[in-house]
DNA sequence: TTCATTGTTAGCCATAAAGCTAACTATAGA
DNA sequence: TCTATAGTTAGCTTTATGGCTAACAATGAA
């Protein structure tokens, strides 16, 4: 997969975008025509389009047209993707930390004193 | 924070680029100078300096100049933002995913069978 | 058949992004 | 002091992004 950083890219890019992450976050409640969709944003249709586009070459949406209307839903399994990849790095900074601060407390108990290191994030399982 | 949204387009954005997904992951292994950075990509300084810029705009990276060389370091809490964003994203998705179940669990139920055509748009109840 | 609805295509514009070179500043070291 | 190192600034090009209007399907309803 050669593409697969291309998806990546494609992923993050969608979502940098406040309307495309408004209608991410409106189809998480469900399926919606392109109509229902564009309503509560201010902007003509064709550039509304453009976003549910962007939206569909990142994997993030899927629409299918029947009769003349197109109906999108959410297909979060493309989320997973960034998502891995933010959680990926954190454990990569996290085990980091871990090492260092055994390193300072090696010292610690070596010299007998040394400064707490930085703050650590709560992990948030999902479970 | 009116700006909040904005800096989860900085950050998003910053991480729809290879080059900068890269830096992110060399600095979770530990600061680096910015020429140790640059060092492995075929690009010139001044467009490397643009990619650090960014990353530091997002809050992803700070930095900071001790005599003529520039020290940079991985701010993770920033990534806590889009992750976040994410997971919350994906809560909602699931949690609509189990109301759905439980609805054509109850139809089943109550028909003894029943192939349910689509998800339902968001209405209240599942009537 | 006619008409309103729902998208779609085409083409334009302004701005931002990502790259470059050339020239410059500021330090560290010889 | 002179020189090499490490960034920085300025300015340019190309391409992508996000928006618009106008005109065109295609479908469903009257």
């Amino acid at each position: 997969m050669a593409n697969n950083e291309t998806q990546l890219d494609r992923i993050f890019a969608a979502l940098a975008d406040p309307t495309r992450r408004a209608i991410v976050m409106r189809l998480c409640d469900g399926e919606a025509s392109v109509g229902e969709l564009a309503n509560p944003f201010d902007m003509a249709l064709p550039s509304f389009m453009k976003h549910i586009h962007v939206l569909e070459l990142s994997g993030l949406v899927q629409s299918e047209k029947a009769g003349r209307v197109r109906t999108c839903r959410l297909r979060p399994e493309a989320m997973v993707g960034a998502e891995d990849w933010l959680q990926h790095q954190r454990a990569i900074w996290e085990a980091r930390l871990d090492r260092f601060e055994a390193y300072v407390m090696k010292l610690k108990k070596e010299k007998g004193e040394a400064k707490p290191v930085a703050p650590r994030r709560k992990k948030k399982g999902p479970a």
